[in-house]
DNA sequence: GTCTATACCGCGATAGAC
DNA sequence: GTCTATCGCGGTATAGAC
């Protein structure tokens, strides 16, 4: 298991946290190396191209979503609950990573979607199995909805302060679908 | 009433098309351009600068959402069904100028946002009206997410052949809600 | 392994002919 | 009213010093 340079782990918190708070636009390589403390050749000895800096942000981003399936799959008070109750904004690894690869997806990158389709469908299954097949494409969709709203309002930021009453909502919706 | 040029209605659904089809990125004004048949000089007779043509797709937004508004509030279905079935892809004027303005607030485009919170805002209203303001949020995000996903699945080809199950599920799901 | 310097290209926007 | 030509800027990527 080969480690991996600090710097590298640097220019990649680097480049999500741009992603985040700029934007994928304005998310270029001379912002992620300025932000990363190193230069632009710096980087680019980590990594050869943009794409490959993206490729290795989607093997975190896959790493991180694995942990929290697992988590979700274990979870006592249910697959669906979990999922809700993790659509808010908590500002975790995955939370970032998450965000950060739906910068990339909006813009219509293929592999990030690729990703993302991948980590819906094992959320379904569990949700499937917590709440049954019929309901769970809508408890799916809710969460999806709570997560997109709060992108559109402005940035996580604002999506711990507002939105909490909205999950309660939405928990006691799923309730209502549950059986 | 003053009689607006084809030429500018002929750029403005070149760019709308161009920002769904390939994204935000990738809708420059050259190929805004090229696709509605006029030089970029041309292009930049009827609007000054980009942020001009921005404006008046989201002009077109706004009429065109507010005519969606009056048919939700008239719906016999009721406001909630009406909704969640035209969340799905369809083709229509509202939805291209919906999708095309929704990769202006993916990043970060503030004035698009402005007009997304407000339309949500309205739409809200419609359904706490039909199902209750208790359970109104969670119809509008089961909504939401089912376009989210149909954007993540790359692009609106797919929505309208997958996912009109999806609708179905949404609609039981909606009935078990309303009270 | 990390830096500076620079090549190269495509974007938005301007100027002016027709 | 629409065109061609061109500028300036900022982006990715490369070359080579240290």
């Amino acid at each position: 298991m080969p480690r991996k340079p600090v710097a590298r782990d640097a220019v990649l918190d680097a480049f999500e946290e741009l992603l985040i708070s700029v934007g994928e636009r304005a998310a270029t390589l001379d912002a992620v190396a300025k932000r990363a403390g190193v230069s632009k050749g710096g980087l680019l000895y980590h990594f050869p191209n943009k794409e490959a800096l993206i490729a290795a942000m989607l093997e975190r981003l896959d790493l991180l979503a694995g942990e929290d399936i697992a988590l979700m799959s274990a979870a006592p008070e249910g697959a669906a609950t979990y999922f809700i109750r993790t659509s808010l904004w908590s500002g975790s690894p995955l939370d970032r990573s998450f965000l950060a690869a739906s910068r990339l997806a909006e813009v219509a990158h293929v592999e990030a979607r690729r990703r993302f389709a991948g980590i819906q469908q094992q959320w379904l299954d569990l949700i499937a199995a917590d709440v049954g097949t019929g309901m769970a494409k809508a408890v799916l969709y809710m969460g999806d909805g709570l997560y997109l709203n709060a992108m559109w309002e402005g940035g996580p930021a604002s999506k711990t302060d507002g939105r909490q009453g909205d999950v309660e909502v939405l928990l006691a919706a799923v309730e209502r679908l549950r059986g």
